[in-house]
DNA sequence: CTGAAAGCGCTTACAG
DNA sequence: CTGAAAGCGCTTACAG
């Protein structure tokens, strides 16, 4: 069945308002016959201005409609206060949610905020340099490939400041950064699993930062690192290879198939959806006859049937720290407050039961 | 149970790199013995110079990591290549969709892209302002009041285009405007409803860009429409406060003790998704008792059990075509592409069956 | 309290 | 093919 909808252009017949060039200070100034300096003052509240000045200068700017020219107020203050983030992604709900901390952050310092999407296709380098040619400072979100390669590239005179994967450990990114422990949170996760009375645990995991290394990832170590510590053999890494829904459903499917499959870590909410859809097409009960756990706390997660058990990231802390960080490198005076990130925490909901329960 | 994390701030040590002043033209020229008037024909691909001299030049360039100013170049040139996206959220699923559909046409396009959030207790016109400072375009998306106040603020000589929900019969927008034809969509999604079987749909509404009058939303007039054009009485219009699941749960509640209510329609799918597990607490089973339908397909809701039937909608068409309508009031050589908005779709799943299979 | 000068880093004509 | 001038719209010292 076609539901079909419509777009129409609103109002084509008005022709694009003549851009009658925008007024400059000198319009103004010679509108309220004082010269183009005094605008200036008015303009940035200055003190030193006689009121019945500033009165006849503030009603000329209302008449005239003046609206400052950011762009030549950049080049002659010098001072920018904008950000642009690179990101790979503005969707999925893990940079979503960083991208909104950012930006509020951001917003709060009266700063104004960029944003460039990475692709594949494009060059990176060229796109870092067009960010940094756009003046202030770079922010970079690199939870995969793309944005640590980004990250890699930013020239080292630039500002920038980003929020990452968890570096492997004893290593710090190239920048100023901040991260989440995924990985002790992937270890708690799995070990809670563990305690279940579940014999070993299975990891559906989203892409790395690192690429091809799959295995490196910081919640898969974890996972790994839990399954080692109680003598279990891990079982061998699942997905890696998408961060959305239909890769966990492709992955589900397979676990759905093995008997042996009782409990099953995934690398985010959206995996863990699919992991739970596939086990419901092949007939498996959630959690009867399987746990799942997911990653991130998704909005809709605690309204699944069955609820989500997820590990809550607080993914806007780590946007507002990491703007922080970055604050730090443009303003010389700027005294970065205490840090935000309010840390992980496993919300244990209906996904997850023990083992023996069936 | 609790599971911490933590954030590190990277390398705290190396002090911010000296900001050493970033390489002018002049640099670059003096450096390879050149007028600084030279270095910019050769970085904006001037033909008339000679190839010993353009190498010289971009030999320098590299030298001194030289990156063209871009607020400098935007002062000097007029050429802004910029837009600026005003909208009060970026995370729901059809306001980050409409905004990923503009950023992917800005920058084929080769425009750079501001955010700015609107909120409540920000000042409008401040903000309007603001943005119109940064030179480039505005463009806006006004699914709710946030964000048809904005609109209404924007002064007429600004390049300005927007996405809105559909304006009532007979009008249009302040501005060139792009919108999905909702009013029918619902209309035809309530019919399809009533053709199960069901004696009547309840409808869950989203706020509106109209803010009071909630019945004037172009989804609930459509649900309206469907009744009344096949006799029945429109019961109460539910919601209209909230977006997000929690709302649609609230509502979902007050549903479900009513055990005359065999079909809901929902303004989206977030709505939908609450009201789904609403009913589920209730003890009501989807589509056997009830038949709930969504509004926007979200990439979720195919997955969810039941799977959810919905209005799907192309945001990133939308997106797409407002940056269009915007381009062609800043680049008067410039001729719209066909539009690229597929319209709506009613994408039947697992959550609506015949009012009599129970 | 207010004005005239120099300059931010680039571009666009205009000369040679 | 290359250089010297004027200017984009503002600010920051420097004078009065």
């Amino acid at each position: 069945m076609n539901v079909t909808g419509h777009t129409r252009p609103g109002d084509q017949a008005s022709p694009a308002q003549k851009p009658r060039k925008a007024a400059s200070i000198r319009d103004v100034a010679q509108a309220a016959g004082v010269s183009y300096q005094t605008v200036s003052r008015v303009i940035n509240q200055h003190p030193n201005v006689r009121g019945e000045t500033r009165e006849r200068v503030e009603a000329a700017i209302q008449t005239l409609g003046f609206r400052r020219n950011a762009t030549a107020f950049a080049l002659a203050s010098g001072v920018t206060r904008s950000v642009t983030v690179l990101t790979s992604n503005t969707t999925l709900y893990g940079y979503a949610a960083t991208l909104q901390g950012l930006e509020e952050e951001a917003r709060a310092a009266g700063y104004s905020l960029g944003v460039k999407v990475l692709t594949p296709e494009a060059d990176l380098g060229r796109t870092v340099s067009s960010a940094a040619a756009d003046g202030g400072g770079l922010m970079i979100i690199g939870f995969d490939q793309l944005g640590a390669a980004a990250l890699s590239r930013v020239p080292a005179d630039l500002p920038c400041a980003a929020v990452v994967e968890a570096p492997p450990h004893g290593r710090t990114p190239p920048r100023p950064a901040v991260w989440a422990d995924d990985r002790e949170a992937a270890r708690l996760a799995t070990a809670y699993l563990l305690e279940l009375g579940h014999r070993t645990v299975h990891y559906v995991a989203i892409p790395t930062s690192t690429g091809a290394r799959r295995s490196a990832g910081p919640r898969a170590q974890g996972w790994r690192k839990a399954l080692v510590a109680a003598g279990i053999t891990p079982p061998e890494l699942r997905g890696g290879k998408g961060w959305d829904v239909q890769a966990g459903y492709d992955e589900g499917r397979r676990l759905a198939a093995d008997a042996d499959v009782t409990a099953v870590l995934c690398g985010n909410d959206d995996l863990a959806l699919g992991v739970l859809r596939a086990l419901h097409h092949a007939g498996r009960q959630v959690p009867g006859d399987v746990s799942v756990i997911g990653f991130d706390d998704a909005p809709h997660s605690g309204f699944l049937t069955p609820s989500l058990t997820t590990v809550r990231m607080d993914f806007q802390g780590l946007g507002r720290d990491a703007f922080g960080l970055l604050r730090r490198q443009l303003e010389s005076d700027y005294e970065p407050p205490a840090p935000t990130f309010e840390g992980t925490d496993l919300v244990v909901r209906e996904s997850s039961a023990r083992a023996d329960i069936r």
